[in-house]
RNA sequence: GGCCCUAUCGUCUAAUGGUUAGGACAGAAGCUUUUCAAGCUUUAAAUCCGGGUUCGAUUCCCGGUAGGGUCACCA
């Protein structure tokens, strides 16, 4: 392969002109990934040179993304800091007479009288893509185009091909969406002197309606929306990564790391493929699963409002305790605070309130049988020695009281007592938690409820 | 419209000139079960169409169809 010897050097260069958006991270991925992996080097480059557009927050945005993604770069530069070299480029084409000063009528509001132009040689030109294979293009259809509006301000292709040029860059690994423009690219490495990159176009990421995902789709959420409905990052960059790239083993979960060895140019698919939210949405409750505990509870704690907080019983004791409940019901974080505005986990916090006829089990007609042994079901837990006050303690215990007793005619209001709602992790599970006192005294006041009705 | 690219379950995909065309997500059913969730098991679901080449094509070739990309003094 072409520069096969030489040091691996990719770069993603995003243009400051919007929110970076959750589509854009795969091409950065693909190029740290395989920069990493061949211990070369990444480098991110501020495509700013549209001063019209480009804004000093949109830069910010995206230096954050990829902190956030852990995506560490090895160089950063900005197009806009770099006109001088441009320029020279431009005056030493105009020299050769590859370009030249055209005069224009200008058709768009800022359109300038005199523009640069490239000055095409109009022959075929093809190139090797690593997942396209041989790429043919007859460049006579794309005229003179224009590369700069004067020597201080470069166009996209141009500055970008300077670039590629001067810092060296050995791969292009992009979506298929620049195959079209890739010509007029390699038009100018001929005309500077530039060898040519080894290119690899990713299948493009489509919408659910099959279109291209644009900045515009209002469905594409800019990243760091991922960050505060509580995705994680490891988790978004292992479902971008399988879009349009497999690793050809049935493993589907993988760490930064894990991409970092296993990412390969040859896996790259060539059909576009649709950004699927749901198999995100599996992908991190995986991910949620691999988190080590500290951090889990670090992402669990910034989840639940201050309403949970300022319930009597609230305590990062407690909260610890019921982790595994809240991880099998959310595939993001932002489902916890969900499932606390919904009322779903203040019981764990607090006696809940509800009436008394929702204690008795559909089964049990008028409530005889649980008013007849709410007593009894009180006594026994109350038995329950201190350390045997777990979830098979607990279980045990009850389910030997019930003996051939209906099961949900003792167990739908022991639960219903202590969560005081009709869906809830089951009631040992929830008594364990609270403790012998607080289950106690919940089924206490079942016990008046019941016995008032 | 010109040019370019693409085509396997609904979705992401695996595989091969000969396979029961595999996996995952989503779906359905069952188990478990007091409810919810989770888990486990099972199940349904695909090679775009037409010609070739070949003993044999989903795979290779051609055509069609469909989809997508790109054609800025944006990137």
């Amino acid at each position: 392969m072409k520069n096969a010897s030489l040091k691996v050097v990719t770069r993603f260069a995003p243009s400051p002109t919007g929110l970076f958006h959750v589509g854009g991270i795969r091409s950065a991925l693909y190029n740290f990934l395989f920069a990493r992996q061949h211990k070369g080097t990444f480098i991110l480059r501020c495509d700013d040179t549209d001063k019209e557009r480009s804004r000093k927050e949109y830069e910010n945005y995206f230096l954050e993304v990829f902190k956030w993604l852990s995506l560490s770069y090895d160089e950063y530069y900005r197009q806009s800091e770099r006109t001088e070299i441009y320029k020279k480029y431009l005056e030493k084409m105009i020299a050769d007479g590859t370009a030249y000063i055209s005069k224009e009528v200008p058709k768009e509001e800022g359109d300038k009288e005199e523009v640069i132009r490239f000055k095409n040689p109009n022959k075929k030109i093809s190139f090797d893509d690593v997942v396209l294979g041989r790429i043919e293009f007859d460049t006579k259809d794309l005229g003179d185009f224009i590369i700069a509006r004067d020597l201080e301000s470069p166009l996209y292709h141009f500055a970008t091909v300077v670039d590629d040029y001067e810092m060296k860059i050995t791969h292009v690994i992009r979506g298929q969406e620049h195959v079209s423009n890739t010509p007029r690219q390699i038009l100018m490495q001929e005309a500077i002197g530039a060898p040519q990159p080894i290119y690899a176009h990713a299948s493009i990421i489509l919408d659910k309606d099959r279109k291209k995902l644009s900045k515009r789709d209002p469905k594409v959420l800019p990243v760091l929306e991922y960050k505060s409905m509580g995705y994680l990052p490891e988790a978004i960059l292992n479902f971008m990564a399988f879009i349009g790239w497999n690793p050809g083993t049935e493993q589907e979960i993988f760490t930064l790391d894990n991409l970092i060895g296993s990412f390969s140019l040859e896996k790259l698919q060539k059909p576009g493929a649709i950004f699927n939210s749901e198999k995100l949405d599996w992908v991190n409750k995986e991910h949620i699963k691999l988190l080590p505990k500290v951090k889990l509870l670090e992402h669990i704690n910034s989840a639940i409002p201050e309403k949970i907080r300022n319930l009597p019983e609230w305590g990062e004791e407690r909260l610890a305790k019921i982790i595994p409940i809240l991880i099998e019901r959310i595939v993001k974080f932002s489902d916890i605070t969900q499932m606390a505005e919904a009322g779903e986990i203040d019981f764990f916090f607090q006696a809940p309130e509800y009436d008394a006829v929702n204690l008795i089990w559909k089964k049990d007609i008028d409530g005889g049988v649980i008013r007849a042994e709410i007593g009894n079901l009180i006594e026994t837990i109350e038995k329950i020695p201190e350390e045997s006050f777990t979830e098979a303690g607990i279980k045990e215990a009850i389910l030997s009281f019930i003996g051939d007793k209906d099961r949900g005619s003792i167990l739908w209001p022991m639960r219903y007592a202590l969560s005081g709602i009709d869906k809830s992790p089951d009631p040992f599970t929830i008594a364990s938690i609270l403790g012998k006192n607080e289950t106690v005294s919940r089924l206490k006041s079942a016990k008046k409820k019941l016995h008032l009705n």
